[in-house]
DNA sequence: CTGAAAGCGCTTACAG
DNA sequence: CTGAAAGCGCTTACAG
């Protein structure tokens, strides 16, 4: 027990016993096993993180982002992969929450799984992050998926682009929904008729494109509202040596480095994504401290639009 | 008691009785504490990884695989990036080791880390991955480096060229410095004098390259052995206005998804990052089964020149 | 300032 | 087939 007072830190320990306890330790390789303190009712310093793909370019950085500021604080993280499939996802969060860990963090594969309620009535702190959960009200980060849209098809009316089709992967995604709401109320606002187009996969997207392209009104813009569609399409559009911004201009959700590499530099809508992760990270941090659960709360980020060139501009600098 | 031996499973229990049991668990949504099996000895069913960075595209594919592997085995697992931090890595290391974890995969910061000795004669098994430890022998993961900048130098050779530059960032990491030793074996092979050049950052690659260019003997080829130094290298050539590979071919190491989508798409060596971390799970786990602690396993996985345009050949298919 | 006691939630023998 | 006992490694009161 005078190990403990040593370890923690305890005041009232003679400093040459202190000593003593330091050297064993030290001699030993002695390591207090959390797994005890945890039994005995203190916090167990632990948080779970789930994605469904840390594989995906913007869920690893929001990853790195969480864990660095978990790290910071004291905390270790479990992190877990959906692969997008909510049964994986419900497993691997009772796996956590049995541990225990102090609050789940959690980019649901569904967001109108019902497992989530129960959870979110538990005792553990939840954070959605990026897809607020449809089923019940939990702390959530998200970003301005809305604004964001309308941003991108503002600049294209800017361009003097009235036929501006929106181009869609994962329809089913809560921000995908948003994205879509937000350009077919600006496009409303502006008096043109939305178009948008669902693409499943390169087959679908070759045969929907070339007959949009084929088509008596061809567009004369894109907006493509996420990156993995806006990739696609890229591809898609070469194939059918459609160039950009020449014959069709190109606006994206979700910025990546490399965009800066193609040709021409693709504008896109930038979401904050390690801002994501270290926001919903001290969210949930702060949660887990404050016991009394105070009120819900949800915030959402800013986005902001990167010029480059696939939307008409010329040389415009990065940032 | 009863509840435990229902849970595990155990034979001789009342059928009636462990229907009774399961439906209070239901009733009372009761779940097993970790913690406390832990502490009786049961194995954690956890295992720690350590990566440089999560953000990386390398790592967080070598990442994803491991959780995926290590989920299906029914382990759940801690996952922290060191930020290419010795100090950091050790602390975290820690952290884990005391919770306590079955076994730790480690992508070290430095492979010659003191503290790495230390872990290995403890009694967690430990399992490196791409990079081995040159300060003791651990089980360990890596890809054919040297060998895969002996095929890109091949590649380049076979395309008439002689004056082949190698181009580096982070020297100091040992897969790097392999690379480096397979183009040099290669180029001496032939007859030809190795070249090799440091860039740290996009600043220096610029005076590097121009006056590499500007110089009397201009390469024909260029070698550049890690992704980010690839990246760099492409950027820097196109402000010198040097043209690949009309003015000077290219083969990097390590592929990524986009260099498809560059103009001209980049060979380059292809590492299995997914599959280098499927089996460092896989080793990991058979380690932390057989408590007998059988010899040092040090698998060397193969790589693969993936031929696109960038070293001048043209049209080839991806695959 | 330091120690003996009890308990966290489980599991593993050992009795019935 | 089921229960009472002991113990895993800690910490938190409570005595000295």
């Amino acid at each position: 027990m005078t190990v403990s007072r040593t370890i923690n830190g305890h005041p009232y320990v003679a400093a040459e016993t202190a000593k003593k306890v330091h050297a064993a330790i030290r001699q030993l390789g002695y390591r207090p096993n959390r797994a005890a303190r945890i039994l005995t009712g203190q916090s167990s310093k632990s948080i779970g993180l789930i994605v469904p793909d840390l594989a995906d370019s913007f869920f690893s950085v929001v990853s790195h982002a969480i864990q660095d500021t978990a790290r910071q604080a004291g905390y270790l993280v479990w992190l877990a992969a959906s692969n997008g499939t909510s049964s994986i996802e419900e497993a691997q969060v009772e796996e956590m929450a049995s541990h225990p860990v102090d609050g789940i963090l959690l980019v649901p594969a569904d967001s109108h799984s019902k497992y989530l309620k129960r959870l979110a009535s538990g005792s553990t702190p939840i954070v959605t992050i990026d897809r607020p959960s449809e089923a019940v009200l939990t702390d959530s980060v998200e970003v301005e998926n809305r604004v964001g849209a309308r941003m991108a098809v503002e600049h294209l009316i800017g361009h003097g682009h009235k036929k501006i089709v929106c181009l869609v992967m994962n329809s089913h995604l809560r921000p995908v929904r948003e994205r879509i709401a937000g350009y077919e109320e600006r496009m409303r606002q502006e008096k043109l008729s939305p178009k948008k187009l669902m693409l499943s996969n390169e087959a679908t997207a070759k045969s929907v494109l070339s007959a949009l392209f084929d088509s008596a009104d061809r567009p004369d813009a894109l907006f493509t509202a996420n990156n993995a569609c806006t990739i696609c399409v890229i591809k898609t559009l070469r194939a059918l040596r459609i160039e950009v911004p020449r014959d069709v201009a190109l606006v994206g959700f979700d910025d990546v480095d490399f965009y800066t590499l193609l040709k021409p530099p693709v504008t896109t809508v930038r979401q904050p994504a390690a801002e994501l992760g270290r926001t919903s990270a001290r969210l949930l941090l702060q949660k887990i401290k404050s016991e009394a659960s105070t009120s819900t709360i949800r915030t959402v980020l800013p986005v902001k639009l990167v010029v480059r060139e696939s939307c008409g501009c010329k040389n415009q600098k990065d940032h």
